[in-house]
RNA sequence: GCGCCCGUAGCUCAGUUGGAUAGAGUACUGCCCUCCGAAGGCAGGGGUCGGACGUUCGAGUCGUCUCGGGCGCGCCA
């Protein structure tokens, strides 16, 4: 059986049942047959439930339509055995030289081994991250890396042509923030001391790029306290915390960013601009240190420059799904199941983040993707309907557009809850982390649960260097392999072509049933979106090994045992290998 | 109040378009290194799958109701 053969046997047993069934039920040619990989052993490598399925249209018992099926299956190399089982189940058990041959396959795909052709080449993007740049990533943001990295990686492994893309939020208002924010400091180095707003940003890395444009520019963008706080509304006394204090607060925030693009005219371009590009950098870097990386940056504010904006929101309005009330322009996002309608340009002329976010769907379309997903932080679940319609209403098929939603990681230190909080500049970043628990536990630890389900991060725990993490589990898994040809010293290629049939023990049988799993559970993520399935997988799989690593010897006197089960450990190392890859986790030689 | 998501072992979570006796990790208890790496293995206890009704050959999974938790509901992004 060659290894496509291997690759193909489901398709082979549909095929056998399938003929079976042409005997059983000639009029149930169109049944769909499902084979599954029943959870336990007993019930054999494959079940299919057509009997169960068939039963009623024939007017027989599920067990008696099972029994015809096993009666009239052909004979295969690869069944050793077809029974019926429990309601109606056919259950199918392959021959010992079905699995092995399973290690040859691997051994020759290599680092290929469980990559499929299911995308097709079809174009597709995965659009994650996409934080504001205006300060560090937080942990929150170091899930959604985790996330959509891994993602990209599973569908480009499933045979998508893939695109990270990361959508650079440069046009808003929080820009601006982090601009007088940056602008504000720069004067405080200057003895200029202008009252800092609790609702800008607090960090010390603002502080850092004042320092900076002071060394590179010394006094230039100095200007009269007085006149910053010219005509800026007052702040609020610190100790309100009502509803009016807060829009106070953001009012005095806006009179100083009006302030400072006059006071700084063009100049202004220059501070914002250094902000942006510093915490753009910064981001970057430490994306790329987690080992995450991307095929495009897009900026929003080229939508802007290009005119999609205002081109979208006219070709909406003509489309007569945008419509004036009190001012404002507004889309009928309720024509598409959202609860209420959207503005998309405000009273001041200001375009909303929603209508560029509108362009920015439009433009990725229009650059050719066959399927879209954008990665987006739970808490955004509501702007989904008003996305999705409004990609309706521009005409195109919403259902190549998914959302994967990632819920926050809420972390805990101590036992309790850390509270985060981006404007105060309190919030565990995504380099803390980092430098904390590894870049392999990070990543391995944020996919080990579904991405729509919380996450409890817990610090102290993940910090320990101890073995309760299970990404040690994983990679010593690797090692082990490592360690073992290491000290075996002959040339893995001797491998490709030993003779299998030693492997026949149970435990043996078992590993090779679960590297077999392996194209499924890839196919299986990837259709799901679902990472974590392959983070499951492979502590399943390093279960087996270190099972089997204390049963059995590998180096045993005899050539044919030897090199069969070194074949058998080389192909566990490689799917550990390739596993690994597709959650962005290194697999150490040693440890 | 309305909408979306989630309730599974003490804790953290899996559970493959509905499938057979609901599984891991962790914690707890007891074993296993003169032997390729003990960051490992073996064994054990622990559950009304939040609750009720329904759909059917079959429900942790689907539907309705209900209780509990999270999030969203802005001319913010």
């Amino acid at each position: 059986m060659s290894a496509a053969m291997v690759a193909d046997l489901k398709n082979r047993l549909t095929e056998l049942l399938r003929a079976a069934l042409a005997n059983v039920a000639p009029d149930a040619q169109q049944v769909s047959i499902l084979l599954e990989r029943p959870k336990q052993s007993a019930h054999g490598d494959f079940a299919t439930n057509v009997a169960l399925q068939l039963a009623k249209s024939l007017r027989l018992s599920p067990r008696e339509v099972a029994g015809r099926i096993v009666a009239e299956l052909p004979a295969s190399p690869w069944i050793a055995k077809a029974e019926v089982a429990g309601a109606g189940f056919v259950n199918l058990f392959l021959t010992e030289a079905a699995r092995q041959q399973v290690v040859r396959s691997v051994l020759e795909k290599g680092r290929d081994y469980g990559r499929s052709r299911e995308g097709g080449g079809r174009r597709m993007q995965v659009e994650f991250v996409s934080a504001n740049p205006t300060g560090p990533l937080h942990v929150g943001h170091g899930r959604g890396a985790a996330y959509g990295a891994s993602l990209a990686n599973l569908l480009e492994f499933a045979g998508y042509q893939v695109t990270r893309e990361f959508y650079i939020n440069d046009a808003g208002r929080q820009m601006d923030i982090l601009a007088v924010s940056t602008w504000l400091r720069y004067l405080e180095l200057h003895g200029i001391v202008v009252p800092f707003p609790p609702n800008a940003y607090q960090g010390d890395y603002v502080r850092d790029m004042a320092r900076q444009i002071k060394d590179a520019h010394g006094e230039r963008y100095v200007r009269y306290g007085e006149a910053v706080l010219a005509g800026v509304p007052v702040l609020p006394d610190a100790g309100r915390d009502d509803a009016d204090a807060a829009r106070e607060r953001e009012a005095h925030l806006d009179g100083l960013i009006t302030n400072a693009k006059e006071l700084l005219g063009d100049e202004y371009a220059y501070v914002h601009q250094h902000a942006l590009s510093e915490q753009l950098a910064d981001c970057r870097d430490d994306l790329a240190e987690f080992g995450v990386h991307f095929d495009c940056w897009f900026s929003e504010k080229s939508l802007y420059d290009t005119g999609l904006v205002e081109r979208v929101v006219a070709k909406l309005e003509s489309a007569g799904r945008v419509y004036a009330q009190d001012g404002a322009r507004w889309f009928r996002s309720t024509d598409f199941g959202d609860e209420k309608d959207r503005v998309v340009q405000r009273e001041n002329g200001q375009y909303t983040y929603f209508a560029s976010d509108i362009a920015y769907h439009l433009n990725k379309y229009e650059r050719g993707f066959e399927r879209m997903v954008d990665v987006w932080g739970a808490d955004h679940h509501g702007y989904i309907p008003r996305v999705k319609g409004a990609v309706q209403a521009l005409g195109l098929d919403a259902d190549r557009l998914d959302v994967a939603l990632v819920q926050f990681a809420v972390l805990y230190r101590e036992g309790r809850k850390v509270s985060m909080s981006t404007r105060a500049g309190q919030y565990v970043t995504l380099r803390e982390l980092r430098k904390e628990v590894g870049d392999d536990a990070a990543r391995f630890f944020y996919v080990l649960r579904k991405s729509d389900q919380h996450l409890d991060f817990d610090l102290d725990l993940a910090k320990s260097q101890s073995s309760d993490n299970p990404v040690y589990y994983v990679q010593y898994a690797h090692a082990r392999v490592c360690s073992v040809m290491k000290e075996w010293g002959g040339k893995p290629a001797a491998l490709q072509q030993a003779d299998l049939a030693p492997l026949s023990s149970e435990r043996e049988l078992a590993l090779c049933a679960r590297l077999l799993e392996f194209p499924d559970v890839v196919e299986g993520a990837a259709a799901d979106f679902a990472p974590h399935q392959v983070a499951f997988y492979l502590r399943d799989l390093a279960a087996d090994f270190h099972t089997y690593y204390n049963a059995e010897r590998f180096l045993v006197d005899d050539e044919g045992p030897r090199h069969a089960r070194l074949a058998l450990a080389c192909a566990v190392r490689t799917v550990l290998r390739n596993g690994l890859a597709l959650l962005g986790v290194s697999a150490p030689e040693s440890m």
